[in-house]
DNA sequence: TCTATTTATCGTATATAGCCGATAAACGAT
DNA sequence: ATCGTTTATCGGCTATATACGATAAATAGA
């Protein structure tokens, strides 16, 4: 309890967590999308990939990785796919990576 | 100006700093590393070493890619690597996040 | 029905990341 | 000077990530 395994290594589980919160904003491209997703609320696939410099596929890609981690949702228009952003996960995510940082700032040594 | 020419790719600078922070908190080796630092207030490198399920070189190269992100700062002391955690960097890296995690929860639509 | 449009997925190629052992470099101690 | 300790780097291997074109699946519209 409190791990998480992995081919041969264990770590805590909340660090693990957060961990997943830095790969998922670790590509310039997802955090594009999320981005544009804020600027325009909601948004249909093609116009994601109209605004990148990117292959559809790849966007298509980079989608699905933000939808794994919950931060996007995506549903089905007749042949279009409109995404958002889940604020609630978001918020999930900021709680997380806050808790980091705060605990970084507080115990942080003033030169080693 | 504004923008970042990676291969094939343009990215806004922010958003590409932002990546940058993402990708420094990827992986749970390094945020683990991170808190450490935080519970011990600086640490000597066979420390975290020590700590972590991984070899010593893998434990440093972590060590360097927290460090090309200025997230830590090293200083040797006689024979051994003293780290310790730069507050003023994770406070600008904190400050992006939240950045971003605002302008995504204040313009994210309820469902698509 | 047939066609055009849209998007997800597949296959594949390449690049990057992660990992380790071995070694080098720097230093302290004897 | 020699030896032991510590850490960074190198070389090489494997795994994952990234990218693209091609294709499949679903639907809208004629």
């Amino acid at each position: 309890m409190g791990v998480t395994r992995t081919r041969k290594t264990d770590f805590a589980t909340e660090v693990a967590r957060t961990a997943r919160w830095g790969r998922a904003l670790a590509h310039p491209a997802r955090v594009a999308i999320l981005t544009l997703l804020a600027e325009r609320r909601t948004c249909v696939c093609g116009e994601i990939v109209d605004d990148l410099p990117l292959a559809q596929s790849t966007v298509s890609q980079h989608l699905r990785v933000l939808g794994e981690e919950g931060l996007i949702r995506g549903q089905v228009e007749g042949t279009r796919s409109c995404y958002c952003i889940d604020a609630d996960r978001v918020r999930a995510m900021m709680t997380d990576l806050n808790r980091l940082g705060a605990s970084l700032e507080r115990k942080a040594a003033r030169g080693c």
